[in-house]
DNA sequence: AAAAAAATTTAGACTTGTCTAAATTTGTTA
DNA sequence: TAACAAATTTAGACAAGTCTAAATTTTTTT
């Protein structure tokens, strides 16, 4: 049984360690939590007598398999919670990180297991990522971003890489989202800028978009 | 911005205002929420410094208007969770009070308000307590006590006072619940135990059942 | 490889909410 | 109404989680 903060904690070092290879270092932590250094070594101490984590002075955490499962646990939560916000609660998908945030850390495996259920079983949240199910497993697909995509080549839109409210509304507005037919027409070589057929229209992203946005074909 | 513990003391402190007259004593407190009455004593401080409640030393706290919207607003969700989880996600009666006690903490209006909508605006939960509405107003019923109903009127169960599972259950089992139509069929002097009708059975309930079950007639 | 910069840890302090034990106030009873 | 009992408060301590400032280790640069 953890506290919020070392739920926290957990979910943080799971995403950090995703992103990156090797150990993960206590500034990354530090940034994604919004705490001091010095914090994030306290609670890497209390981690690690935990067997959460395994950890060695000045080297960084690497999350244990009690760790990840830990971590695999929340993240469950917070993905069904999320999809519910969406699905019955008109939720937009820039507005229900913070709530998920709160949500996630209830208490009750009936309660998971029954909202998993209530909505059907999902494997995606509203920003396509992957729902962990009952075992704690999920369901990747070989998605790619945008810009690795050649022209012309038909594909669908499964998830986005950054999940600011400002580029999901963003993207709302171009009327891009989970599911999405995507097709590259034209990449512009003078600024990477890119021509595209996104369901019924055609227009033009950056390729600052482009590389936030994961496809699979 | 209320903390989780503050949000329980006002709680309880509604609770017991409304179940006894004048001020709240710090013992009372301490029992229903679990804590030692000197914790009781420095929380009514605290409360007291943000003006949710008026405290006089030795002599109990009273909650103050505002203390009385936050308590509201906390028993609002509760009471809401509680009613999802019945209705959508196969909780029994006697299973929600301890995952609702965690929900209904969650923060977000948006949250609530549209949790409201999707239960269609109850205004009671599965045990048969108001709902506040957004306003904060709830619409309480004219109930009376089993023990109060004279004999061979009609009524209906809308209501228990014993909110224990072991209550609860029994309840379920002798397939009595909220709108369940109930008679006194005939009052035994001896024991002051009961002959009822209940829906199409008849069945015999002690005084002291009796006297935690809400009806109106 | 030495010096400088960056990252990390330690030490000590603070806040919140809790506790125990002792002191005080209120109430109850003889 | 004096003495006792019960309720309440105070004082001092503790755990969790955080912080700042200083010390240490690692990494990078010259």
């Amino acid at each position: 049984m953890q506290t919020l903060s070392t739920e926290d904690y957990l979910k943080a070092i799971y995403h950090v360690s995703q992103s990156s290879s090797g150990a993960v270092a206590t500034t990354s932590i530090a940034k994604q939590i919004g705490a001091k250094p010095s914090s994030v070594t306290d609670m890497f101490k209390k981690l690690s007598d935990q067997n959460l984590v395994k950890y060695q002075k000045y080297q960084g955490v690497s999350l244990t398999n009690e760790g990840v499962k830990t971590a695999l646990r929340i993240i469950r939560k917070h993905r069904l919670w999320e999809s519910f916000l969406v699905s019955h609660l008109n939720f937009n998908w820039d507005e229900v990180h913070q709530v998920a945030e709160q949500l996630e850390h209830i208490q009750s495996e009936k309660l998971t297991n029954e909202l998993e259920r209530f909505l059907d079983y999902p494997t995606h949240d509203p920003h396509g990522d992957p729902i962990p199910n009952r075992a704690l497993f999920m369901k990747t697909y070989n998605k790619i971003l945008l810009t690795e995509l050649p022209v012309n080549k038909e594909c669908v839109c499964v998830g986005v890489k950054d999940n600011s409210s400002d580029f999901l509304r963003y993207l709302d507005r171009r009327q891009i989202g989970i599911g999405t037919p995507l097709q590259v027409l034209h990449r512009e070589d003078f600024d990477d800028s890119l021509h595209i057929q996104a369901g019924k229209s055609t227009l033009m992203i950056t390729k600052k978009t482009a590389e936030n946005i994961y496809v699979k074909s």
